[in-house]
DNA sequence: TAAGCAAATGATATGTTGTAACATTATTGC
DNA sequence: GCAATAATGTTACAACATATCATTTGCTTA
């Protein structure tokens, strides 16, 4: 079983669990995310699932389940470029922290970790501290990834 | 002299020194973004140039005008969001660190801060780590500042 | 000071993103 | 099988962004 089939039976699972549905179309955009390592917007994985399965699907629709997966927690939505990857913590058990993002300007592909606590805690601190309290706890930076940076 | 003033007798200055030009258009724009604390878009911007000085810019023009003034760091855009504010550090001469910006998601207002070199020296350590580059070293969080937390 | 050049701005058109509103089609529970 | 609900499709449009070419402004230099 593939990377890709690992993925979406964990999130079958996840889904079944929370009495939410996941349906073919909605399977379609999750693999979508999946097979590109990259960050893509709504309109992008319009276009890769015509290609990979030659299904149309209206972006209105994309969007629609972008926002269920999102809900369920299968994909991160960057605000940075507005655009969208599969989380890279589908498969496992264990709790997570603050996500954080680091995005390649140059190719796009996305690097999920784990922020570090003691980072986020002094962020916290800076914030509070200016009058301000944090909303959303999600990092995401401009990069450029090794590949990007040697390969060109 | 006001602090708008102020600031644009600064940002002339700068601007003089880097052998640029700042038009009474740029002018104008630089100062709506002053006039409102918060972060505009370029179309926003537009409406404020025209309920302020009666002065209708094309919004074309003031992409344009925006990018200037980036270039010579009168203002930041912010990537969430895509607005732009006034660079808080016009006036002052001292040397900036990396620029951090609180946005408030409900009313627009955001506080430029100078992230801790602390922070960012251990977020870039995790991105190294990672096999990354941090790309644009500016850190925008979004949050809820003091007033809309407590005013409604 | 007029000619010529470059920078700045205007005008027009069009591409891209995102969403609202309503119609249609599945799916579920009874 | 039949409502009720959830999911998807359709259409239209608003907001955001940029490409291209025309016009104006300001500066340089002869």
């Amino acid at each position: 079983m593939g990377r890709a089939e690992q993925v979406l039976a964990a999130a079958e699972q996840q889904c079944k669990q929370a009495g939410a549905r996941l349906t073919d179309k909605r399977k379609q955009v999750l693999l979508a995310l999946l097979h590109s390592n990259k960050a893509l917007s709504a309109y992008e994985i319009a276009d890769v699932c015509r290609e990979l399965q030659g299904q149309t699907i209206p972006v209105m629709s994309v969007y629609r389940m972008l926002e269920f997966l999102e809900q369920e927690h299968l994909i991160h939505k960057l605000q940075l470029a507005n655009k969208y990857v599969a989380c890279a913590h589908i498969c496992c058990k264990h709790k997570h922290g603050i996500p954080q993002f680091l995005i390649c300007q140059r190719c796009g592909e996305v690097k999920e970790l784990g922020a570090d606590a003691a980072v986020v805690e002094s962020l916290q601190r800076n914030i509070e501290a200016a009058g301000y309290h944090l909303a959303s706890p999600q990092l995401e930076l401009n990069c450029v990834c090794q590949s990007c940076l040697t390969g060109d």
